[in-house]
RNA sequence: CGGGGCGUAGCGCAGCCUGGCAGCGCGUCUGCCUUGGGAGCAGAAGGUCGCAGGUUCGAAUCCUGCCGCCCCGACCA
């Protein structure tokens, strides 16, 4: 393709809109453009980049045994409400009426489809396993979309929905695509990370997320420096301390005058924040209810939600923190307590600690777990900290960003329940299908290997996701024989089912230079003065920069010989 | 939805406080010149100053309402 005919609309500056690294460069690279907020054309290399993953990803999915369709993206609510999601996905899910006032909405997602279409069409244990996927546009009304391709409305995923007969032979699905989607990402060029993680709005007995270390992802994640363990903050597993054998002292009420915060009770008692237990006040579902966690601990909300089975937790403010409890912030605590009060592990192990007097400008110190207070529940749920331990090998961890690429979900049976979709087993019964689906951004994994794989001067796309993979500028349109050799160059890689790009712009060679840096094609070659002078062509790879030079005819040999590499 | 910021040429911005000709840089177009890291000179095109209303002799500027965009938070594959 020609660089002069190709809409490529280079910026020499930032537009002040982007503020994470890819969204500048897709938007200076001429990669995409915006519309509205969340909701973006591709340009052609764009698209081309696009197209890159999408055969990545359909290969192996393809391997996988999986088998491609393309469902509806308009969608009946009535199926939504069958499945009980109408109600339960919010906002984000897209509704409006068409012409004969039937409720409608955009996809974004699409279980009810999967599972309608397959209750309607697969009827026995010989039609399984089956694994279904599509590559399509979906449609989140997310709150807030940001950062360019990383979280759009409107983006490209590829979604894969599998029906087993047995939890067995669902187990192994699960394996499957685990396995593909970590040949999936590793073909991309990408350094990442499979996550455990929570099941959130889809649902479903065990999930994990597959996670693009990146300083600018949204999530952020715990992994541990010695083994494979690696979780999402919903979900990583605190391991509590030996219990502390110290002998119990008797509680001891004190003041503690305007004393609220962690940080001035204990500087105030002279002790240290791991010798404090907070009360920390959560709304669940609008109900109050009292945490109990140690002085330097953090709740993690997720934790405690699930922990608790309700929809929302929301910490309370000062204001409702009185009115549940009569007791102003800051002086709280499980002694008399008259919410339901739930405990972190870690509480359990600590001895002579100091909580709240539920009583303005009062402490008690030297207070036991069990002597002094019960509480209705013990769970983990804090999050997880540097200091903490793998609660698999015991080794060190490390927090780190992360951002979500895939995410594959083992559902079970709580759609087809809710579908009632069955098929006949090998013994005549009747049962409901065990599922799992397997989501893959296929936008914001681009998006992510921007951010992976950058420098000042711009993208340094990895070959297999380039939108081409050579370059060739041609430094002098007016000069007859470095047009001649650069044409020859261009039509002899192409002729090799090279995907090569010609720079045959009337540019003057910084400019050209400058936009093939910021398009990030992993090699550029260079036909110049040099050619004129020496014959060689100068070749440069745009990741390392390193460059070579050889004659024009031994050039496309050393192309594909670099590419193979690559 | 809460908090903050912004909206002036394709892009980046100044002008607004203190009302009085619509500006700058880059880009675009034409010509000359130049040709290995976003050159130079000369000329040109391009604006409903987000929209609507108000105040005023006069509004980009002051007031009111609305719309849109970005960031933080809550929320979310």
């Amino acid at each position: 393709m020609r660089f002069s005919q190709l809409l490529i609309p280079t910026l020499k500056e930032t537009p002040a809109e982007a503020e994470v690294i890819s969204h500048q460069l897709l938007l200076r690279a001429g990669y995409i453009r915006k519309l509205t907020s969340g909701i973006y054309s591709y340009l052609p290399m764009g698209l081309m980049t696009l197209r890159k993953i999408e055969k990545i990803v359909r290969e192996e999915m393809n391997r996988a045994g999986a088998q491609e369709v393309l469902l509806p993206m308009v969608q009946p609510a009535d199926l939504w409400k069958e499945s009980g999601r109408l109600v339960k996905y919010g906002p984000e899910l897209l509704r409006f009426k068409d012409r004969h006032d039937r409720e409608s909405c955009l996809g974004p997602t699409h279980e009810e489809v999967i599972t309608d279409l397959v209750r309607n069409n697969v009827h026995s244990y010989r039609s399984l396993p089956l694994n279904l996927y599509q590559i399509q546009t979906k449609f989140r009304d997310e709150i807030r979309p940001r950062f360019g391709l990383m979280r759009g409305r409107e983006f490209i995923m590829k979604d894969a929905y599998s029906f087993d007969a047995t939890e067995h032979g669902a187990d192994e699905t699960y394996q499957k695509m685990k396995d593909a989607y970590s040949r999936i990402f590793d073909r991309c060029g990408l350094s990442f990370r499979a996550v455990d993680a929570d099941t959130g709005t889809i649902g479903g007995s065990f999930s994990h997320e597959f996670m693009v270390l990146a300083d600018t992802g949204e999530d952020t994640i715990v992994i541990c420096k010695e083994c494979d363990y690696a979780a999402n903050m919903e979900k990583a597993v605190c391991v509590s301390s030996e219990p502390d054998s110290s002998n119990e002292l008797p509680l001891a009420k004190v003041e503690t005058p305007g004393k609220r915060k962690v940080a001035a009770v204990t500087e105030f008692l002279k002790i240290s924040a791991d010798k404090l237990v907070k009360t920390m006040v959560y709304l669940a579902d609008g109900k109050a209810v009292a945490v109990l966690l140690r002085g330097d601990h953090e709740v993690q909300p997720v934790k405690l939600q699930n922990f608790l089975g309700v929809n929302e937790v929301e910490l309370a403010s000062d204001q409702q923190v009185f009115d549940a409890t009569g007791v102003p912030s800051g002086y709280l605590g499980p002694v008399g307590m008259k919410i339901p009060v739930v405990a972190d592990l870690e509480v359990t192990k600590m001895k002579n600690f100091a909580i709240g007097a539920n009583e303005k400008n009062y402490h008690y110190i030297d207070a036991n777990f069990d002597r002094d207070f019960q509480v209705e529940k013990i769970a983990d749920l804090r999050m997880v900290t540097s200091s903490d331990q793998c609660p698999k090998c015991g080794g060190n961890l490390d927090l780190t960003r992360g951002i979500e690429v895939g995410h594959i979900f083992k559902l079970g049976t709580a759609y087809s329940e809710a579908l009632n979709a069955t098929f006949l087993d090998k013994d005549g019964q009747e049962k409901v299908f065990i599922m799992g689906c397997y989501g893959i951004g296929v936008s914001r994994v681009a998006a992510a290997a921007i951010e992976q794989n950058h420098d000042k001067d711009g993208i340094i796309f990895p070959m297999p996701i380039a939108p081409m993979q050579v370059i060739v500028l041609n430094l002098g349109v007016n000069d007859e024989k470095i047009t001649q050799a650069s044409e020859s160059l261009y039509s002899e890689l192409e002729k090799q089912g090279v995907e090569v790009l010609l720079d045959d712009r009337d540019e003057r060679p910084g400019s050209k230079f400058k936009d093939a840096d910021l398009i990030g094609i992993p090699l550029r070659l260079t036909v110049g003065k040099k050619y004129v002078k020496e014959g060689v062509v100068e070749i440069r790879q745009r990741a390392s920069g390193n460059v070579t030079e050889v004659q024009l005819n031994k050039v496309a040999a050393t192309v594909a010989d670099m590419i193979g590499n690559t």
